[in-house]
DNA sequence: TTGAAAGCGCTAACAT
DNA sequence: ATGTTAGCGCTTTCAA
């Protein structure tokens, strides 16, 4: 049997559809007895609207999109799963896609391209694409940037104060008396921005201490994985002269390194002390567990979500802001050893 | 500017929607002069089809949901990673949704409750449903169900066949001379049907090695999540006779009991052998590395995708069917120590 | 092969 | 407070 309409809901309460739809979303003020009339009716049918013809009606599709460049990094797994039921509290379904780090299909997407209007608003996570490139994006979209960009005015960004933060996490591995302090994770110039800004904490860490940055210490790497930081530390500990502790630019990479010190028979912290980055689930469960940046993914969430459904709901084009999540230190054994309990 | 429509087009390259439509869809046989002149017209405007209209017509959403319990757990955001790009190649977008393991919500889901008409299919893997809830769900809406369960005929199901993979997993452990093999993971009935069959396969094993089971090793526990296995192993060890060797209903149980033998100073696997299941990138990576069940994850999503497609697209209700993915046991230093390189 | 026109089911401006 | 009605932009039947 056909789905029922709202018309035929009308019919069958004889009233107009105007009133029906009043009384299914909750505008302005119906009667108690037309509304019973109707909530009857509804139910007798089993009346469902339908979401699409709204949707044309509306010229809103009811999703935003939230895009990042792995869904298996469990930082973005975490940081999804925060985000969705903030989504659906508002009325809004999320529409989710990885893009690979992949700089045309991170293009296409803030252009909107192919799926437009499938999306209302978008939270974005990018890889690929330089700070430049997003000005290309369609300014049209209500677009909240995640990560390490600074705004441009255009769009929104929230993300935590890296260079503050990977600054602790130097001073911290400095704080104990370590004195060869490596860096994995650098990234080059234009896209590595991210990177950039944790080589950038690090290097003020060592200034405050009065200590000189070993170059050959900072590690680059194509991203921030266990692969990445198995095969930086691999080549760390081939030299004559190791470092003593690893300032990690994510946790994956710290649980790769992590692997590496360990299959070499060395300890950890007392040959090598690492730190990471993000704080997920895992260095929380790895031997030891390991230390790490602690950013305030709740609170990211809730603020990208809300921001880009107020852009949504905002007739005018807000202007771009900058909002700073905060973030902590979270010292584990990996650094402090049994001490950390 | 306003958005340019299929209207336009035909206006300005002199035709009718009908032909534009044609051209745009690939449709029917058009004239190569009249499909150049509607080309040029639509370059002209830069003119993108209205996803939300197209939906409306056709009655379909061009979506389908994917539905897991955590989106965190990284055996999912595996196989998403795989879901995804196989339904983008063929035309589709994947709408992600977690359940948090609740019944009711999840029961929502299946009678398309809500959102009705949002996606024309669904991937789903159920947790908080019994074998028999899947039953009152919308015959209407093609579902592929992921994980343990049984087809009942009325939609399909996808996944390894768990008793064969878990006696193999309880082979493994007796195979290597151990006597006391614990198992954790196993789930009261009706909902814990994927837990159910891991512990006969591991019943199994033990009748094929002539072996007894002592229940008080078979541990229960509400989830497969890493404080589970911390929890259990934790019970574990605490008892006068400690298991040798451990079946993990999951690589994440596996590493939440690893953490706690290691910090209880015994030794994986001379003292406490481990094995996993899912085979999670964590688990290649953690000291020592766990072996596990490796279920073909890409082969259990391009099945899935394919299969609920195809339901979308076919006129008749498609009986439901049964498929195997295939699976096996990787080995790892976690059981067999050393050797394992 | 192409045109004309009737929906798809809902929203909201306008009218009462 | 409720009814009337004209779209939203596309697809597709029916005619030509």
């Amino acid at each position: 049997m056909r789905e029922a309409t709202l018309r035929d809901v009308a019919l069958l309460a004889g009233v107009s559809p105007r009133t029906v739809s009043n009384v299914v979303n909750g505008y302005a003020r119906v009667t108690e007895h037309t509304r019973a009339k109707v909530e009857r009716a509804i139910d007798e049918l089993g009346y469902r609207p339908n979401v699409l013809a709204r949707n044309l009606a509306n010229g809103r599709s009811g999703q935003i999109a939230v895009v990042v460049p792995y869904l298996d990094t469990p930082y973005f797994a975490e940081l999804l799963q925060a985000i969705i039921p903030r989504a659906r509290d508002r009325g809004y379904n999320v529409l989710i896609d990885q893009t690979d780090g992949d700089p045309d299909h991170e293009r296409e997407l803030i252009r909107r391209g192919g799926r437009a209007l499938l999306f209302d608003g978008m939270i974005f996570s990018p890889l690929g694409l330089a700070q430049d490139d997003l000005a290309d994006g369609d300014p049209e979209l209500p677009l909240v940037v995640l990560g390490e960009r600074v705004s441009n005015g255009v769009f929104d960004h929230v993300g935590i104060d890296d260079v503050a933060a990977s600054r602790e996490a130097t001073a911290h591995l400095i704080g104990l008396g370590r004195r060869r302090v490596a860096a994995i994770g650098d990234q080059p110039y234009p896209t590595g921005e991210a990177a950039q800004l944790r080589t950038c904490g690090y290097r003020r860490a060592h200034e405050d201490a009065g200590l000189p940055v070993d170059e050959s210490l900072v590690i680059r790497t194509p991203r921030f994985n266990r692969a990445d930081g198995s095969g930086a530390m691999r080549h760390l500990l081939d030299r004559d002269d190791p470092p003593d502790a690893v300032f990690c630019y994510s946790d994956l990479v710290a649980l790769g390194a992590l692997h590496v010190v360990l299959e070499r028979g060395l300890r950890v912290p007392e040959d090598v002390a690492l730190i990471g980055y993000d704080d997920i689930e895992e260095g929380r469960y790895s031997n030891p567990p390991i230390s790490t940046i602690s950013p305030d993914k709740v609170a990211i969430a809730a603020t990208a979500v809300d921001r880009v459904l107020d852009r949504i709901g905002s007739e005018e084009r807000l202007p771009g802001i900058e909002v700073r999540a905060a973030h902590r230190l979270i010292a584990r054994r990996s650094t402090v050893g049994r001490a950390a309990g």
